[in-house]
DNA sequence: TTAGTTACTTTCAAATAACAAGTAACAAGG
DNA sequence: CCTTGTTACTTGTTATTTGAAAGTAACTAA
């Protein structure tokens, strides 16, 4: 079974499964305590929900998310980071350091935080 | 004038520079040395030449990337990092660390930098 | 019975990407 | 001169993805 991907180096790797406009907004919210369907469509930037379903399945099927039941009828699912997942933070934070030092009028991350919670 | 952004969060204002599959490939070819167009194309994972254009101008329009003449007769021209570009470097090694982690087969940066020299 | 909620899926026009081929402006060789 | 080669693109043409809206399933609560 020959994996194929467009090349060994790590960032052509990342941008496989990171490389589009939602993805990393999806696992923004989940770092920031976001679970559900529902509170990822609420986040600012209005993800549509056929793209939010599939960037949920991408980001299973790729480890980075586990789906869990948290009810029974109706049966509901929340969404969480594996460790793999977890550990994107750090490239989240070095993204939001150059970002509010090259883009003019971007928030700080506990700004962020804040506004994501309402 | 507005700035029009889909949300104030600095993790959106970078995925709507570098959200994609080929935008920060290029980048990281400009970090080992790459300048020309050629180059850029030459890499393993084989920029279609309309897209490696379009990326190019979207680079230097965000003021990462400038564009020099390098020859006249016949007009040449060679790209470099800006300032703003240079400091990608973290975000791609905070990436680079996260693949070697998690993504089997992954080569490290050493091993990438000698494959993209030849 | 009707409205509301959550988590999706479906539909479809429009935008974007991929692939192939073409072009411009020269240089070097025969 | 004329052909071939090189670099840096641009132009079609087709294929895939996106995004907005609407629809569906499985309930709950009034």
């Amino acid at each position: 079974m020959t994996e194929c991907k467009r090349s060994p180096c790590p960032v052509a790797c990342v941008l496989d499964i990171l490389g589009d406009k939602w993805t990393l907004l999806v696992v923004r919210d989940l770092l920031f305590g976001k679970h559900t369907f529902k509170a990822f469509q609420e986040s600012p930037e209005k993800i549509p929900s056929n793209i939010l379903a599939d960037r949920l399945k991408r980001l299973e099927r790729e480890g980075v998310v586990v789906r869990k039941v948290y009810q029974e009828r109706p049966r509901r699912h929340a969404y969480y980071l594996t460790d793999k997942g977890k550990e994107l933070s750090t490239v989240m934070r070095s993204m939001v350091k150059w970002a509010n030092k090259y883009i003019p009028e971007t928030y700080d991350l506990k700004t962020i935080r804040g506004m994501l919670k309402e």
